[in-house]
DNA sequence: CATGAATTGACCACCTTGGTCGGTAATTGC
DNA sequence: GCAATTACCGACCAAGGTGGTCAATTCATG
């Protein structure tokens, strides 16, 4: 249905498609506004139906999309590579980077789906989800060589920790950023204090 | 204007707040409904202006009642009586627990008016934030004895990586109990997970 | 029973919603 | 150059939700 938007000029489509991501992310399904996209994006409510049938299909397209990006873009790049988990989210941190420069609310978009609940949408976005979390899974946990960590501590434990404190680390950098234009962003700085908190992992956590 | 609401049983005062405390926390100031509000604290529209003058008195309200609250049962209850950054984790794990227990939504709520960006509360809510954010800063971080900490890495970055990672810890133990009702959770075996990071954290980061 | 307070819910004027549609502008094919 | 088709606009719609009110009712207390 939606050949028309698929068709447009790249700048036009990402400008569309950030401010839905935007106004869902925000929002939640049933309470994101169309106006409010079509008044971001600068295209007229006219246009979006025009593209889209409807909101739940508009929804559903850019659950594809998302989904498609992360899946090419994100998690092929980075999965069986390398077994060790420090260079592999290494990787993740500048691949996720690249994604945030051209579609900076996709993974807020991807926080706030995940815990979605519109019956409207429910059935269809489930199966999606679940479809695009177990394959994250496996491309980033999945063969990972533990034998790199230190022996006397359960391997497990050691992964959970570094993930959830690389995650979070992730997470206030993009905060940071948030308000800063693109072009000005220090990624230099940034690279070499993340490379900082990799080097204190490794050491820590890794036999020696 | 609210010594109506004050002078309620506990038990109702309990579940107006719950109710309200989770609609905000879902939606944000401007899109919380207080019509949902009624409908799950089991009031009548008429009760709850009768309570409070107006949506924004009953939010400002709720606001300060949370910071009273994690003021007094959290913050006041770790700081100072201990250097060391598990145990004061540990600690504050504990009492997190009990603070759910009664008041479900409130990290929820507090997580979420730490982005609310309404301009109609934007001031009131900004000064009592400031307030919040540092005293809890100086509770959980001040007076922090990091000569525990091995000493090969620096201190600040093992303070960063052990606060990230309980931190997503935390959060991750909230969705899980997230769905079940109070009395099912087994407490003991939540505590025997945690003590385990704790475990690892403590080989892994401190002096042996 | 009487009095004052607590509580109700129908009701208000107003606003936003997803979606439509007659019209105009731009593009295409010949 | 013209006709036909497509892209796009924005005023408009009925439906439903908004924060807040208030006359009427229930309740507690003396």
């Amino acid at each position: 249905m939606h050949e028309n938007f698929t068709g447009l000029k790249e700048d036009k489509r990402d400008s569309i498609i950030n401010a839905a991501l935007t106004e869902f992310a925000t929002k939640g399904y049933e309470l994101a506004s169309t106006n409010e996209m079509v008044k971001a994006a600068g295209i007229s409510k006219g246009a979006l139906f025009h593209y889209f049938a409807s909101k739940k299909e508009l929804f559903l397209f850019l659950c594809d999309y998302v989904f498609k990006v992360v899946s090419q873009e994100f998690y092929e790049q980075i999965g069986h590579c390398d077994g060790d988990l420090l260079i592999r989210y290494g990787r993740a941190a500048m691949l996720k980077g690249a994604v945030y420069q051209r579609y900076p609310p996709m993974f807020e978009f991807i926080k706030r789906i995940s815990v979605e609940k519109s019956p409207k949408i429910e059935d269809q976005l489930k199966e999606r989800l679940v479809k695009m979390m177990a394959y994250g899974y496996q491309c980033l946990l999945g063969n990972l060589d533990t034998s790199l960590f230190r022996q006397d501590v359960p391997a497990d434990k050691i992964r959970d920790l570094t993930i959830w404190a690389l995650e979070n680390y992730g997470n206030r950098s993009m905060e940071l950023i948030g308000d800063q234009r693109v072009e000005e962003i220090d990624l230099e700085a940034l690279n070499t204090d993340f490379a900082q908190y990799l080097d204190v992992l490794r050491r820590c956590f890794y036999k020696q």
